[in-house]
DNA sequence: CTACAACTTCAAGTTCACTTGAAGTCAAGA
DNA sequence: TCTTGACTTCAAGTGAACTTGAAGTTGTAG
């Protein structure tokens, strides 16, 4: 099998007909044509839609991924270094996203830890708003007004 | 500074006002009214906010955090145990998310690292897809067709 | 050679998360 | 009191990423 029809390349990559379509219109894929103008693809075709969908996982938009594309010679094979700048680039948006979101799972676990009794420190509840108005004690999570009554 | 009027907790959240309005919509956030018909928002709704914020971050739909929302007591304040079933789950998203993106960043370090000489073991282009059907040897990114000839 | 699934294009529709605009009302300072 | 900016509702618009439908064509297995 030298090319795939458009329903292979579907079923292999797990996007459907409409999507390759839909990316070949945003020039994130190409395709020949049989005499019959059906669309045939080559194997690569199958790589450059993982790479399409790896680079959304990764947070870029279809417009980003095409102009990360386009920084791909065009006229011949990619080489190494080609690839080294994108991979780096891709790979450098990937790590901060994992440190954000490592911080947001340090402050969810620091709000189950603190029982919500200290949220003056909370970072996600109290993100760049100057709380401490009422001095301290207990407050409570989504539903500030339950202060105990000054016993 | 009792209650906080839709522009202020715009301010404070950093979210336009048109979204609030949205997110009120959508049920995810409440106000009192003015005897004039404005909104005004206790200080827990600036919490509230952070918290759809950060679900969003999560990659959790407004729905979803609609839904999430909804397992919270109505009538009563939030707990630490109504709390930390909530933040749980979302944690485990959060563990999730992070596991499959530190994937993703081995397998662009792989290629990076492999030059793309072996795309056979490439994770992110040779996804669920049957390849070494041109046995081994040199293979090319975005391209597979160069194929040297056997000089 | 025929049947039929798979393909073609093009326009329009869908969902999400908002934003924008119009037309009018409210709140607070000079 | 007047002015002005902040607010109100409601309808419509936006952009991203596709999907759906209609109407017609192609490729292949029987």
């Amino acid at each position: 099998m030298e090319l795939l029809t458009i329903g292979e390349l579907a079923d292999r990559s797990g996007v459907a007909t409409s999507a390759l379509r839909f990316y070949e219109t945003k020039g994130l894929i190409e395709s020949e044509r049989t005499n019959g103008n059906q669309r045939r693809y080559p194997r690569a075709a199958l790589r450059r839609v993982s790479l399409v969908r790896a680079a959304q996982e990764v947070g870029l938009s279809l417009g980003e991924v095409a102009e990360a594309l386009g920084t791909l010679p065009h006229d011949r094979t990619p080489t190494k270094n080609d690839w080294e700048k994108l991979s780096r680039s891709w790979r450098k948006r990937l790590d901060r996203q994992i440190t954000e979101l490592h911080a947001l799972r340090n402050d969810l676990t620091d709000c189950i830890g603190c029982g919500c009794l200290s949220l003056k420190s909370c970072a996600i509840f109290n993100p760049g708003d100057a709380i401490a108005e009422r001095g301290s004690g207990p407050r409570y999570l989504l539903g500030d007004e339950h202060i105990q009554p000054t016993a």
